[in-house]
DNA sequence: GTTTGCGGGCGCA
DNA sequence: TGCGCCCGCAAAC
């Protein structure tokens, strides 16, 4: 099941052979190749040693996008942009939202963002937040190369991110908004009173289209192969307590500072069991959060679901013709049906004492497509009620 | 305020 | 020489 990343450079490459041009050219060419027969569809997770031909009337080639947070490397090289990845921001005390899923937020781009990012808490358990920095390129971050040439972009990932998958530019930015949004709307606001009442009365829930746009893709919560090799690896560490671990939010490593998770392997955050001791351990393996709020500030976090058997559900990026198809979906295009997942509790707790995040992705969420989904057993088909709704607008505040 | 692209500059192999 | 990375700047959003 587990492929390397050999492996996955082999399909990309078996892949790529079908269509002739693609393997024969490197980006680092005097002439790329001008007779492009086969266009590739935009991947929004590029992973391990890939290349794509992309149309320049491609919008997400032209923006040179991707929603692994890759930050503008100088290469000295101005026909060829070439950008590096910045990892995943974790959890330090390697928190699990109620519903066990994990924190994985988008690093901020800027490093002047990302120091302040940093500082904040984890908007689980607010423990420090630490930046898991990508070596999936012999040690080294990511590197992504984009070269425009006529009517074609080409693009070319070098190395295998040996990390989760951050949540993608447009849910950092719906989780950005909502933090204003929270700002501007305390919890005593009455115009979100005067909802929740209207609502318990008449058990009538918000529109989702009404709802802001922060679902977290099923396909993002998958992981490469490598990744997954290193869950493998990992997962004779021993297991250390998540929320056990609980540090006051003093302040979180910075970019390249104390609190920087150099390597993968050296971060607890990401193992792939849960806890056995880990209060509530169960197929959601739920963590306590600390009742006290060491930061005031609160935002959405991308998290990953563990799964029964303790593994992420990461998926492996097939090549340019596999579920990549999938993954070019826009987070807009789940805000008609789906919600996004509420990965965990409400921050001021609320009326529900019950309220779990595990409740909330399980209603919320995306059923995830057969061949990823294990964790479907779980109750995934009860529908939103008052309590989920209050903490929804929690979370939520209409804008 | 943040992202993005660009480019100067430095250190290392 | 190539690469990684830091830093600052400007434009755009």
């Amino acid at each position: 099941m587990l492929k390397g990343a050999d492996d996955v450079v082999m399909e990309h490459e078996d892949s790529a052979s079908r269509h002739g041009e693609m393997t024969s050219w490197d980006i680092n060419d005097i002439q790329l190749p001008q007779d492009v027969r086969q266009i590739d569809g935009f991947q929004e997770w590029p992973d391990s040693y890939v290349k794509h031909i992309y149309s320049s009337e491609d919008k997400n080639a032209q923006r040179h996008h991707s929603s692994w947070a890759m930050r503008n490397t100088n290469n000295h090289n101005s026909r060829i942009l070439k950008k590096s990845c910045l990892g995943v921001v974790v959890c330090g005390n390697d928190c699990s939202t109620l519903d066990g899923r994990k924190i994985y937020l988008r690093p901020a781009i800027c490093d002047k963002a990302r120091q302040k990012q940093q500082r904040k808490c984890c908007p689980n358990c607010n423990g420090p937040l630490r930046l898991l920095s990508c070596r999936g390129h012999g040690g080294y971050p990511v590197t992504n190369f984009w070269r425009h040439e006529g009517q074609f972009i080409f693009f070319q990932s070098k190395g295998a991110h040996d990390h989760p998958r951050p949540e993608t530019k447009l849910e950092a930015e719906a989780r950005r908004s909502i933090q204003k949004a929270q700002t501007a709307f305390s919890p005593s606001c009455p115009r979100l009173k005067q909802i929740q009442e209207l609502e318990s009365l008449t058990g009538a829930a918000p529109t989702r289209e009404a709802l802001p746009l922060l679902l977290s893709k099923p396909d993002i919560y998958s992981l490469p192969d490598n990744f997954r090799g290193h869950i493998s690896k990992r997962s004779q560490e021993p297991v250390l307590g998540s929320c056990s671990r609980w540090l006051p939010c003093s302040r979180a490593g910075e970019d390249r500072g104390s609190g920087e998770v150099l390597a993968w392997s050296r971060s607890p955050a990401l193992r792939s069991n849960p806890s056995p001791g880990r209060p509530g351990s169960g197929p959601a393996a739920p963590c306590t959060a600390p009742s006290h709020q060491q930061c005031t500030h609160s935002s959405t976090p991308h998290t990953l679901p563990m799964e029964k058997d303790g593994h992420g559900p990461f998926r492996h990026s097939t090549g340019p013709l596999g579920d990549g198809s999938c993954e070019d979906k826009s987070p807009l295009a789940y805000s008609g049906s789906s919600l996004p997942p509420l990965p965990y509790p409400a921050p001021q707790g609320g009326p529900c004492p019950m309220a779990s995040g595990a409740q909330h992705h399980q209603q919320l969420s995306v059923p995830r497509r057969g061949s990823e989904g294990h964790d479907g057993e779980v109750g995934r088909h009860v529908g939103l009620n008052y309590c989920n709704d209050d903490m929804f607008f929690n979370l939520y505040p209409l804008r």
